[in-house]
DNA sequence: CCATGTTTTGACCAACTGGTAAAATCACGC
DNA sequence: GCGTGATTTTACCAGTTGGTCAAAACATGG
């Protein structure tokens, strides 16, 4: 997953400042991006609280997390957490800032001159192995999205749209081609989002259903099958 | 959606008793079904509670959610919900209890000598009208599965397996009479759930995606087509 | 080994949480 | 219109919550 800079634009000034470390010591000069370079010790406990906010927030969501949680989880005691991020909710949005980069970037990566049906595969591909190897990213966007986006809401109406509907454009132009089948792109999209993030978001009841079996190879197998049969002409 | 008995048997005693009116005056004869028939303000309040609970605990989930919000969107105070409920869990417990019943409901009615794509897609269209009607419903199983499912991942290991694996059986059988193309059929069900609970649980986004395009019509036509490629030999 | 800045802690706070008890109010059959 | 049980409210409680503060402990370059 991406390092991404410690404060993303959309999140600034939700709660007052940004969440680089020494927060509250360091509004001045804070905004300004003057800060200084992260010691050893900060990078450990900042991504210690990072990972355990990720957890908690993941299951329970931003009102449902408390600080107490996260602390135990980090191994760090509330105020020191409370050193390092202003509170609860830099930490939360900071996580929320992480995986909105990581989640847009695949998008904006298909290649307008591959092959269309590689080009789609690839990307629900990836976005399945998302959904393997980091369901708890998953999970919290889906809790967010859940409660009505409150954080994000912005980013969806401006980047996420922007970004999706360019790359409706291309399905349709593929369409238009002949290259694959024609297809409404929105909805297409989101059935690549819901196959895929089904499997990190209800990863429990997917395993509670298939008793032992693993979910995950057959699962990408099976995504890739649908989509194909979707797409060919 | 059902009306449903008020108290389903696995979720009695998680944490005392059942949530039948006159919870805290009732515990003898409770379990035992002896209560009276409810009086209209009973109904009237209950089902005012129950429609507040799922307003609330579909956004925040369980740990999120807090009796005062409830309370306010029932217009009732919250001792007062406390009579008709014995406590914040069996409110929620009560609303997981009805919805299971709902969600479990149409796999048994899939009938396995009707045509097999009408089957199948019949039973996506009505998933589809229940995240088009019923979203908070969904949202609150959504909830509930991506904290692991606490409450009911004994219902989940049991009667959705049970009920799930019959219906791949019977996927299966299809596929082998030549009826349908070879599928997983797991997998396949958890397509059919993905694609269609998604217009629920991530109906935030698919409005900020889609700008004022609405998504039913289309989204419906869309799932309807997919699976018809997938199945269709 | 000391001085300075960094990190951690313990004690604390006001607001909120789920829940209780008893009194007050209400509704309705007689 | 009165009595009885159903309903609602008021006042309250103990535990939890996010967050603050000042002091203590630590690290580290000189």
């Amino acid at each position: 997953m991406s390092q991404g800079i410690a404060c993303p634009k959309f999140l600034i000034d939700r709660k007052g400042g940004c969440s680089l470390p020494f927060a509250r010591h360091c509004f001045p000069w804070d905004d300004e991006f003057m800060s200084k370079p992260e010691t050893p010790i900060q990078k450990k406990n900042r991504s210690a609280i990072m990972n355990a906010g990720l957890e908690v927030f993941s299951k329970f969501g931003f009102r449902g997390s408390t600080l107490d949680q996260i602390a135990l989880e980090s191994g760090l005691s509330k105020p020191n957490i409370l050193y390092y991020f202003k509170s609860k909710e830099v930490i939360y949005t900071t996580l929320l800032g992480e995986l909105l980069t990581d989640w847009l970037k695949p998008v904006r990566d298909i290649d307008p001159d591959g092959d269309p049906i590689a080009e789609i595969l690839g990307y629900a591909a990836h976005k399945m192995e998302m959904s393997q190897n980091y369901p708890r990213q998953s999970r919290l966007y889906a809790n967010e999205i859940i409660q009505g986006a409150p954080r994000i809401s912005n980013v969806l109406t401006s980047e996420l749209h922007e970004v999706v509907d360019k790359f409706a454009q291309l399905i349709k132009s593929w369409s238009k081609k002949g290259l694959i089948r024609d297809v409404d792109p929105h909805h297409l999209i989101f059935s690549i989002w819901a196959m895929t993030q089904h499997y990190a978001d209800f990863d429990f009841q997917v395993r509670a259903v298939l008793g032992h079996d693993d979910p995950f190879p057959k699962g990408e197998k099976h995504v890739e099958d649908m989509l194909r049969q979707m797409l060919t002409v």
